[in-house]
RNA sequence: CGGGGCGUAGCGUAGUGGCUAGCGCGCCUGCUUUGGGAGCAGGAGACCGUGGGUUCGAAUCCCUCCGCCCCGACCA
């Protein structure tokens, strides 16, 4: 039994005033949590006990899947990393540190390398896999920008697994185990989440979902068709295209545009001197980057922009993207800024790539190279040939659903999982190899696999709360039932004990709070703050055999017999 | 890394050159109170983030550094 007479706990009246989320403002003002550094958060005895039973529930669900728990340390020698090339390749996020002899070592990101030298120290033949492991433990990243108290810190708790499989199809069974698994966890912690396509299969990339719980405050923006349910990150969004159906256009002609740098300045102008109903979308925006280096020009209708984060994910082997600057338009005096045309993309030797909207056939007014100078009736496939198609526009509410052709929305959520189909990399890279039937090397396919176990108590905290406090599920609450002793007679105090050690026998966990001095105001909010499900009040009513039943999340109150209370609770 | 804001007691804050740094919450003592963050009286608690400078005098003005928060960039 938790006594709040002695509980390490000091409720807070005021927000704190680095918060700026409810989940980050609730855990310290109910004392939960509290900041020590930027990121980095000390659990007190409720949070603890919150936290715990996150990952009490999270642990039961990988134990009851098949999957092996292990576990590494956080404090990691440079070597593993550098095989991987990540001891470079992470860069400043990772934590560093030297020991007395100079030596380099990492407190660990994330675990891949010590994943894969485990199995290749121990296992060596087909026949044993498939093997799944996970451990729960401690993460450090030195993010750039931690954020929201517990949601984005440089130190919490992850729970990651990896599977790994002699085959694709090995993998993919080993996948949807794991998803399958994400599902009944998630579903026991009381989160509301959405399974959201974060690459596109199709592109070639490695499949992989993410567990998105949709909530105002979150970090991560996705798109979702409320009509069929579609979810997919705005980068792994595959845009539907029917084929260019209007009429075919006449020969290609040259306008006089003068100072038209812009789509709106070019619209403006069309439609004065050119007949009018013209509109954005009638022209064609060509989007100059530089891909690791090189130019590119990117097609997209002149009413959209490009998104170069999302352009950035589907081209594949690209590394370093970004926007054409005046150093670069200078460097190419071909490319006249604000009236380039796909036209002599091949001449200028520049890679033309197009978002599917650009269909064959289809005819637009764009630049002429030229400045002051546009052309119209520039037909795809006759005036310009696109040398590959990639998906690049901005998402935006309102775009037809992939799937159903309905309207999109654009929602914001946290990631609270992630699994993803990792391929040979990492096995290749430190030659995890078995042997398969005929003898011959085989190198393995894995699998990675995480929860933001800490974050979900944060999460939890984000979908369940009011304005008074927080609201635990059942599963997850400090304690199942909060009895508040109120007056000052001995008997209520001696009957709310009697009450609390009789529920407590139930096998229910329970916070009683004991205090003599607080008045009865101040400890039904308290109880408020700190969200327990079910709070019982013995006060005045005792002295009719009764006491009061509240649940937290509805508000609802009811006066039981005293005697009858054990047997109300769930 | 770019932009913005902030740093005063455990928490929230007032104090723009001049007396001993003020208030609320919380904490301690006593009395009264006890079903919605009680009242009265007394008390403890602050290197005003750090270092330097200007000044007769600095929490207050200037500079350095450190830390924190928000937006963006970046990132699972």
């Amino acid at each position: 039994m938790l006594r709040m007479s002695t509980l390490l706990l000091r409720t807070l009246r005021d927000d704190p005033a680095d918060a700026e989320v409810a989940s980050h403002k609730l855990l310290v003002r109910a004392g939960f949590i509290r900041r020590v550094a930027a990121g980095i958060y000390s659990w007190l005895p409720l949070g603890y006990r919150t936290y715990r039973k996150i990952e009490k529930i999270v642990r039961e669900e990988m134990d009851k899947a098949g999957f092996q728990e292990v576990n590494f340390p956080a404090l990691l020698p440079k070597e593993p990393y550098d095989a991987t090339n990540r001891w470079t390749e992470y860069g400043p996020d990772i934590f560093r540190l030297k020991d007395r002899k100079q030596n380099d070592y990492l407190l660990g990101p994330t675990h891949e390398e010590m994943f894969t030298l485990m199995v290749k120290g121990e296992f060596s033949s087909y026949k044993d896999l498939p093997l799944s492991i996970y451990q729960i433990q401690t993460k450090y990243r030195d993010e750039p920008r931690p954020r929201s108290g517990i949601i984005r810190g440089r130190e919490f708790v992850m729970k990651d697994s990896y599977s790994f499989d002699i085959d694709d199809a090995g993998l993919e069974a080993s996948y949807q185990r794991h998803r399958a698994a994400y599902i009944k966890t998630f579903d026991r912690l009381g989160i509301k989440y959405n399974i959201v396509s974060a690459m596109s299969g199709a592109m070639g990339g490695s499949k992989s979902e993410e567990f998105l719980a949709p909530c105002p405050t979150g970090e991560d923006t996705y798109v979702l068709c409320k009509a069929c349910g579609y979810a997919a990150n705005v980068e792994a969004v595959v845009t539907n295209v029917k084929p260019y159906s209007g009429t075919s256009a006449p020969a290609l002609e040259i306008l006089n545009t003068p100072n038209t740098p812009t789509i709106d300045s070019l619209v403006e102008i069309l439609n004065k001197n050119y007949g009018g109903g013209f509109t954005a979308a009638d022209t064609l925006k060509n989007v100059l980057l530089m891909a690791d280096g090189k130019p590119i020009s990117v097609l997209v209708p002149g009413d959209r922009e490009v998104d170069v984060k999302r352009l950035g994910a589907n081209l594949s082997g690209v590394k370093d993207l970004r926007l054409f600057e005046d150093e670069d338009f200078a460097k190419h005096p071909n490319l006249v800024k604000g009236y380039v045309g796909p036209q002599d993309a091949k001449k200028f030797g520049i890679k033309l790539l197009a978002d599917p909207r650009i269909t064959k056939g289809s005819h637009w007014v764009t630049g002429a190279n030229k400045k002051d100078t546009h052309a119209r009736f520039v037909t795809c496939g006759r005036d310009f040939e696109v040398e590959q198609y990639v998906e690049a526009v901005e998402i935006k509410a309102g775009d037809a659903c992939p799937t159903c052709d309905k309207p999109v929305v654009i929602d914001r959520a946290i990631e609270i999982g992630h699994i993803f189909q990792l391929g040979r990399k990492y096995a290749k890279a430190l030659d995890l190899t078995v042997l398969d039937k005929n003898g011959a090397a085989q190198v393995v396919t894995m699998g990675s696999y995480g929860i933001g176990v800490s974050r979900a108590v944060a999460v939890i905290a984000e979908q369940s709360h009011d304005e008074i406090g927080l609201c635990w599920p059942a599963e997850v609450a400090p304690a199942d039932v909060h009895i508040v002793a109120t007056g000052k007679e001995d008997s209520i105090f001696e009957a709310a004990e009697k009450l609390a050690n009789e529920i407590e026998a139930k096998g229910f966990e329970v916070l009683f709070d004991d205090r003599r001095d607080p008045s009865a105001g101040v400890k039904f909010k308290d109880a408020e703050l700190i969200g327990i499900p079910k709070i019982i009040i013995v006060g005045k009513a005792l002295a009719n055999g009764k006491v009061e039943l509240r649940d937290r999340k509805s508000g609802a109150k009811e006066e039981v017999d005293l005697n009858k209370v054990v047997s109300l609770l769930k």
